[in-house]
DNA sequence: ATTGCAATCGTTATCGGTTACGTTTCCAAC
DNA sequence: GTTGGAAACGTAACCGATAACGATTGCAAT
């Protein structure tokens, strides 16, 4: 009960009960072939000396041991919306979750970190890993889903739609009025940025808006990336009328950049961005963006990794997840390049 | 290197490097009393297999499993904070850090899950254990680090000095005229909603305002808590003109309330937070509220707890950290109960 | 009174390391 | 040439639980 006392060993409760340890294993595992009577003894002596089992000594005989691991490089609010839905999968699963961060503070990220940590908790730690938006291709013993893989990756995975996503936001924005759209890309390994970029090139293509290479700016997700190039589009003469972030961490900063300016959005400038963090709609003006619900894509992540892991997985191994146009006060008709009033439906 | 390999253990690396199993361990662990050529051999034959030690077994053998855990009954941003501060006093430190939260989604909490929790960990799968703002008194086999205790409590604790944070917010507010202030409380069983609530009471009678027990509303830090307190203080006809809330997420409420109401923050209305969570500053208009580091209070416990475990702690086991106001948009004089116009410093 | 078959329970090897202890080797000192 | 002793290494018990296997028991069928 309290401290420094020696921990209560199952050969405690036989010795008490009077059977051997295996019976008490069997009645702690609720296996067939024990009599009600000794079931009820064995209980008895669980309850009074207060035993827990050993989860490193039934890991270890079993070769499992019930813990699945997260590998993330930053600690964001897109990590913690991922990480709720992830433990919301878990619970009552009997699987429990180990986390393994890397908060990017001190910029001791490294490249290999990643798969570091992925060969020391497999098949030692864990049952299994998600590692989140991850800089490589990953390998493991043990099985691992992927939230956000990078291009062309064949382990099993978890996405949003990007492709679709993004497109959405274009024609929104096509269907405002506007025609110079920027865009500012994410990390180009990630099948995610590629997909908002392919999917904002399609969209401008299929309304026969020509593309401007010179108003993509290439950032790599991380916010502060989004300030030079947001002020790079925003200070041409030429300025487009809209920018469509590919986060939203870089379309925040691409507010505060407008607002730096002196630009006025929605009026002088509509803003996009694209993940739905909670921060976004506290924004002012609140953020026109697509929802991908990091919540799913944790709890989809984490539903997949415990059947792989049980072996009771059917499904694809490779998931899309819906997306969804958030409107807000962001995104409005243009009034620079367009002079005339354009009315909203 | 693929999937399904068995697993390398020390009797293959023994094996291979000529050696047995005792050796390779004393190599492993650095140990004295291995020839430089032998170290060398196994070093070798280590590598060659891909060797990595299994920590289920080595956590059986010692009694250290080098887990931390951290235990959280809910996963807001307040939470998330804690989490990165955690996790950054942990980075290289050996230690790994597992999570068992109850996200407060599908309300299946139950009073007794802490200690539940705690106990079924302890002694089993971690060192230690971190728990943050928890429903009762804690107690454990391993060491374990309170955040936000309840009241007086003897276990090892980190909190703000919460009583100092409330009295400056008052001093805030009656510097800037109010007299009326409205306080809608936390969660009375812990030491932070106290002593919040104390500093309030202090500052008012150490200006010789009257207090007015009415003013008081009993809110639990749930932030939906908040809403019916603040109406039913903002639709007397004596409203105050200010509210302290003893938390950010029920601030926000206000904020959302005295909005409904038709009411102008902060013209007709001051409100003052408490915890500084990152959403406060978006808030529209920014939120004046008490800074008391979440990311510190996670930092101090994760070291504290760290060296607990380890049985080198030195410090006092009941940590205080200071705290900070930080006024921002949603607080100014008050222009209703006191017509006349009052002229900041 | 045997036989047969379940149901029940104990023995023991084992999971992968760690460590107390014992053994061997080797070299310096007597 | 012994002896002493430290260095280097192996043996085996052990951490706490699980499971294959064998042993015992009880009871119905023969």
């Amino acid at each position: 009960m309290a401290d420094g006392d020696t921990p209560v060993t199952m050969s405690d409760v036989a010795r008490l009960a009077g059977v051997s340890t295996a019976t008490v294993s069997r009645v702690v595992n609720g296996r067939y072939g024990v009599s009600a009577s000794t079931i009820a003894q064995v209980r008895s002596a669980i309850e009074r000396l207060g035993y827990e089992s050993s989860l490193v000594a039934t890991s270890l005989r079993r070769s499992r041991t019930n813990v699945l691991g997260l590998v993330t490089h930053s600690f964001q609010s897109y990590t913690a919306e991922v990480l709720k839905g992830v433990m919301d999968a878990l619970r009552q699963s009997g699987f429990d979750l180990i986390i393994y961060a890397n908060s990017d503070l001190y910029g001791t990220y490294s490249e290999g970190w990643e798969q570091r940590h992925l060969t020391r908790l497999s098949g030692t730690l864990t049952d299994g890993c998600i590692v989140v938006t991850p800089w490589g291709e990953v390998r493991s013993s043990t099985p691992v889903v992927v939230i956000d893989p990078v291009r062309d990756s064949t382990v099993p995975s978890v996405t949003a739609d990007n492709l679709a996503g993004a497109t959405q936001v274009v024609e929104h924005l096509l269907g405002l009025g506007h025609r110079r759209i920027g865009f500012i890309a994410g990390r180009s390994s990630l099948a995610a940025a590629w997909s908002r970029e392919e999917g904002y090139r399609r969209a401008l293509a299929e309304a026969g808006v020509p593309a401007d290479p010179t108003l993509i700016g290439r950032g790599d997700f991380n916010p502060e990336s989004a300030i030079p190039l947001a002020r790079a589009l925003l200070e041409r003469p030429d300025r487009p009328t809209a920018i469509f972030a590919a986060s939203d961490g870089m379309a925040l900063k691409v507010l505060e950049v407008a607002k730096e300016l002196g630009l006025d959005v929605p009026g002088d400038l509509s803003v996009v961005g694209f993940d739905n963090i909670p921060e976004s709609a506290l924004a002012e003006p609140a953020l026109t963006t697509v929802d991908q619900s990091m919540y799913r894509l944790g709890h989809e992540a984490a539903r997949m990794l415990k059947s792989l892991v049980t072996g009771e997985w059917e499904g694809p191994r490779q998931i899309l997840l819906p997306t969804r146009l958030v409107v807000r006060g962001s995104t409005a008709p243009p009034r620079i390049t367009t002079p005339q009033i354009t009315k909203r439906p």
